[in-house]
RNA sequence: GGCCCCGUAGCUCAGUGGAUAGAGCGGCGGUUUCCUAAACCGUGCGCGCAGGUUCGAUUCCUGCCGGGGCUACCA
């Protein structure tokens, strides 16, 4: 691990960070403003398409045609002439290239100087060098992350939920936002109330060695497919859920003390992946405190739910559908079931509630078996004190499968009908598709695919899965031949699966495949750790004389593309923030890592360097490299290993 | 039926209202007296279809086609 590994990330020093594009624009901006151009027209700044066109363009001359009613070539003419007597810093020359692009020449000099020193920064960012930016007074971001049912061991498609929850968290701090990340565990749901029966009534033994959750995913399979034959048995699910509605029996506490040992499984499992949380908030703590209580009644009052007095909803409290008017049954959800039971949604609205602090309620809080870093909630006011840091966001971030858009939607309502517009317009579902097999996939775990189908569904009930632990096994068992130890092979392999879950964008399917998933080529997450191993490996055979850099007046076409993604950083990291989407910044690390190799490969090497004041320069390149890979691997939840 | 997502190269996927749409994998052919070859280089006429908006659409809008999901007194 390297040193910069270890150390906390603190947010990016924005107030120093004016990069070159963001330069263009506001050069751009002032000199139309000279030109009389409306202060509404955007200014778009991109990347060259091609290096001959220079570093930098603008279309902006395109778009004025109509709106000046002349020649864009005129347009540009007149703005390349503005450009030019207002002398802009870091740029040589301004050339315009038909139908009418104003392209930036960078002054290699002057604009080298400037990433190298923002990339130094970045190494050097202190813990008090906080952001000015308005992310930060927009005050707490809740993250829920993870909501692992507790009653089987974590498969793929929940490492999936784990590695977005994790990274998002992770670049909104690198960014400056106070975030709080919960865990939420269902543990009055039917499926560890599945468990519970099949426990009790099965038969099945824990074998010796089998991990507890392990074992629980075998009963869960067995007891649903003894459903099937066996429809009696659904009434000691019922049983189960009633008495667990009610507590203060022995079902309830056998219930929690398996949720307790899934619980700590699936801790330890992320725990593997580099994934924490803050606090693991319990969905029995919400019925035992009266949070829901409290919820129906505030609901109640306001009349966003409604007692159905006859027809197939006799009987239940639903929320009629948004505006009160007859679009059917369809969009009418039913919060309190006709026994009584409040479903998973009622209990959800409560917590998304007391998220915001809205409630007028709390949990008591206490460490989660004796760790340090992680609180739990509780109902026992004799464990802790119920005041506390928890809860109370401005903004409220739910991670959720895209299956579960309907009942999210649901949640929002029930704060727009209880007047909290704004925590309405806060709560955010980070909807992402789920993770399927292909049919390569299931063929290797012996799972016939349905005709006319191109994927399989993950499915722990039947027991269509790869497991969270597996995978990562697999994983390290691949690496391990070419690592130097088996710790370098544990966290290369981590990294490897995390890159692998993350580069999707959330909202296409990922077509699960052991191949790729295991990769140790190309666009993958070994790849973007080896690069780093390879730039650390450089800087520790030349070491930094403290000199002050000269940079050359010309630079090599891969230094050059190695600089512009190092600058980019500050931009990928801040649209990563703003879109809350991983794959951004998946896709910026792989682009740097490959800009690093492309360097490494076609310009000579640096340690063989003779001329002392290149040495420095290139030294100085290889470190802000370096530091930037560092520092995304980081935020992406990798380790940046010196070697590999 | 209604709502949501997807459709880009053989496969898996990026990408954007702007110039000649990219990557990885697979295939074929190369690179190692040189900082780690887990690397690099070469080889590719593909944005589902049809309209519309626009100076400019793969990107935005509408319709259609194909695939997936949701629409439970499950979670």
């Amino acid at each position: 691990m390297s040193p910069v590994g270890t150390r906390p990330r603190s947010p990016l020093p924005l107030r120093d960070m004016a990069d070159t594009r963001t330069l263009l624009v506001e050069a751009v901006r002032r000199a139309l403003d000279g030109m009389g151009v409306d202060a509404s027209f955007e200014v778009v700044v991109e990347r060259s398409a091609r290096p001959e066109f220079g570093d930098w363009s603008s279309p902006a001359a395109l778009g004025l045609a109509r709106i000046l009613r002349r020649a864009p070539a005129a347009i540009a003419a007149e703005l390349t002439e503005s450009l030019e007597a207002a002398r802009v810093s870091r740029v040589r020359a301004w050339t315009v290239t038909p139908p009418g692009y104003v392209n930036a020449h960078l002054d290699d000099r002057t604009w080298t100087e400037a990433v190298l020193g923002s990339a130094t920064d970045l190494e050097a960012t202190g813990s008090d060098d906080l952001p000015k930016d308005a992310a930060a007074a927009a005050g707490k971001t809740l993250v829920e992350h993870t909501a692992t049912n507790p009653n089987k061991a974590a498969h793929i498609g929940h490492l999936r939920n784990a590695c977005i929850g994790d990274t998002v968290a992770r670049v909104l701090r690198r960014t400056g936002h106070t975030v709080e990340v919960n865990n939420y565990i269902d543990d009055t749901g039917v499926q560890v109330a599945d468990v519970v029966v099949g426990i009790r009534e099965l038969g099945i033994e824990q074998q010796p060695g089998e991990p507890f959750d392990q074992y629980c995913s075998r009963v869960y399979i067995a007891v649903s497919a003894r459903y099937q034959s066996d429809p009696a048995l659904l009434e000691q699910r019922r049983a189960v859920l009633r008495e667990v509605e009610e507590g203060g029996n022995e079902t309830a506490v056998f219930v929690k003390d398996v949720a307790r040992r899934i619980v700590n499984a699936h801790l330890a499992t992320m725990r593997r992946f580099d994934i924490a949380y803050d606090l693991l908030t319990w969905e029995s703590d919400i019925i035992g405190l009266g949070f829901w209580r409290q919820a129906f009644e505030l609901l109640r009052e306001s009349e966003a739910i409604v007692f159905v007095e006859s027809g197939k909803l006799a009987g239940c409290w639903v929320m009629p559908a948004e505006g009160n008017d007859d679009e059917g049954d369809d969009d009418t959800k039913v919060l309190v079931k006709s026994d009584g039971i409040a479903t998973y949604t009622a209990k959800d609205i409560a917590y998304q509630l007391w998220k915001f602090g809205l409630l007028g309620r709390d949990f008591f809080y206490v460490p989660w078996e004796g760790n340090p870093t992680l609180m739990t909630t509780s109902a026992l006011p004799q464990q802790g004190a119920s005041t506390s840091h928890f809860g109370h966001a401005q903004r409220v971030i739910n991670v959720i499968d895209a299956r579960q858009a309907y009942p999210q939607r649901v949640v929002q309502r029930a704060l727009r009908r209880l007047h909290h517009k704004r925590e309405a317009d806060n709560s955010i579902h980070l909807s992402y598709e789920v993770v399927a097999l292909t049919p390569a996939a299931a063929a290797e775990l012996g799972v016939a695919i349905e005709e006319g189908r191109d994927s399989v569904a993950l499915s722990g009930r039947r027991g269509i899965e790869v497991r969270a632990d597996d995978l990562l096994d697999r994983a390290i068992a691949r690496l391990t031949a070419n690592a130097r130890d088996a710790a370098g092979a544990t966290v290369v392999a981590a990294g490897a699966v995390r890159y692998y879950l993350l580069k999707f964008s959330l909202n296409q399917i990922i077509a699960f495949d052991f191949d790729e998933a295991l990769r140790v080529t190309g666009d993958t997450g070994v790849y973007l750790q080896y690069a780093h191993a390879r730039a650390a490996g450089i800087l520790r055979k030349v070491s930094d004389d403290g000199q002050s850099i000269e940079v050359p007046s010309e630079l090599h076409p891969a230094e050059r593309e190695l600089l512009h993604s190092i600058e980019a950083y500050s931009r990928a990291l801040t649209e990563t923030a703003l879109a809350l989407s991983p794959s951004l910044l998946t896709t910026y690390a792989f682009g740097l890592a490959s800009a690093f190799s492309d360097f490494y490969e076609h310009t000579p090497a640096v340690v063989r360097e003779e001329d002392a004041a290149m040495r420095r320069y290139r030294r100085a390149l290889v470190a802000a490299t370096r530091a930037t890979l560092a520092d995304a691997l980081h935020t992406l939840g990798m380790a940046a290993p010196d070697q590999v």
